[in-house]
DNA sequence: CGACGGATTGAAGCACCTCAACGGGAGTGG
DNA sequence: CCACTCCCGTTGAGGTGCTTCAATCCGTCG
């Protein structure tokens, strides 16, 4: 992301953010060390494992999170069962952006996850004690939306081909192993269905086809790796 | 919005926004007289007429609007000419939210339209200096997330009934006239279709099946009652 | 009045869905 | 170590909701 921190000074040996894999990508990047120990107390790490649900829809938006490792989801569910999923959470990104006294959306965990859990007052205190968070939260918004607005354009209007090559790109950006190459699926087909607004069987009989074009090779279940990107980018785009 | 300014004092009668019909809603509706005066200084009006573009997407972001009269589409076009509109901007909305350096959608005029156009750096530098206007943009930011998110459940799960049936109670809360209780449509059936996913000859199928369902009655091809509120509410949902 | 553009209606097609059967890896228990 | 089961993913066959193609309607404007 454009508005992302560059690297940032070593945090102390005894700071509770110390350790922390995510600080650069995180809000928290634009806190210097003692603001950041300050923002830090009172804000205790959570996990959840794989199925647990973070937030509630409907629920009262007590708190905003930071994932520091693992995967949510965002999604709705209608009255008869249908489900959507408006958006993963990745290790970096920030779960609370609303003005509303409720959330929206449910936020689940795809897989064991860890996560900054801060109380909204003392999120909001901070907030107006510190400009330079207020616009990072921002600019994180403005991310956000203009990722939303991108996939109407994908549900709106392209094809199931479109929809999973457009996907496997998004995967290649954020699952890539430095090491293999190998990229990873990190949640189930049914959770990328509802994600492309396909059901399960297209989403299985897509990749499959772009198996067997030799566009990408499948490595596992959960894995795979880009064969022919310009293809890829190319049915991506219509 | 749950954001929006309360009633606001009135400004002096040379107040260059004396006569602005959407102070209250729009992201000025924070600043006091003096500020704003000073805001609107090297602002100025910009009028289009229906199918003019206001900012092309790719342009260079150099310029922030508010919209006073009229009606805009954020639309983006696919390679073959499939158009997705993600959105409509009401008087009061803003236009704008990006922290990237191009525009990423296309802003046309639906019907004849006023804006406020702030050169980006103006505008930077006045967020920078009121801190409640940033506040109200975060909170602008947050609520167009959040409508683009409904929307995508709207796009990847609904039905082309349960699509029109949403819709129609958007224009409701958006576009109703206080004196006849009729309601507008302010843009074409095509507009309606590219926002909703749908092909033109579908909206004008569903439209008119509501209308044999005694849901509603059209009142022209403009503009329409609604006969059933419950039903049609019950549509809407699923 | 005639022509044009947007909207409506009709008929046929197709992309994706639904229903159903099958496959294979992970975990369990003998 | 194998047999069993469960769950998720894959594959096949048939159905359907929306699209496509095409004709007609209707209000507007020259």
């Amino acid at each position: 992301m454009a508005t992302r921190a560059a690297t940032l000074p070593e945090l102390e040996h005894d700071h509770p953010c110390f350790d922390c894999a995510v600080r650069e990508l995180a809000v928290c990047g634009v806190l210097e060390s003692a603001a950041l120990r300050a923002f830090k107390e009172g804000a205790p790490t959570v996990r959840h494992d794989a199925g647990e649900t973070v937030v509630f829809e409907a629920d009262e938006a007590a708190n905003v999170y930071s994932l520091t490792s693992g995967l949510l989801r965002l999604s709705k569910l209608l009255p008869d069962g249908r489900r959507q999923i408006a958006g993963f959470i990745f290790p970096g990104d920030f779960l609370g952006i609303t003005m509303e006294e409720e959330h929206a959306f449910t936020a689940e965990a795809v897989a064991p996850s860890t996560l900054c859990k801060f109380p909204r007052r003392h999120f909001d205190d901070f907030i107006a004690k510190h400009p330079a968070l207020e616009r990072r939260l921002y600019a994180v918004a403005a991310h956000e939306l203009a990722a939303a607005r991108q996939q109407l354009v994908l549900l709106g209007r392209k094809t199931a081909t479109e929809r999973i090559a457009s996907f496997l790109q998004m995967l290649a950006g954020r699952c890539h192993s430095r090491t293999s190459g190998e990229i990873a699926f990190p949640m189930s087909r049914a959770d990328i269905a509802d994600y492309l607004g396909l059901r399960i069987e297209t989403v299985s009989r897509e990749i499959s086809a772009l198996k067997v074009a030799r566009v990408i090779q499948l490595t596992g279940r959960q894995s795979f790796r880009i064969v022919d990107r310009e293809r890829l980018d190319q049915l991506a785009e219509g």
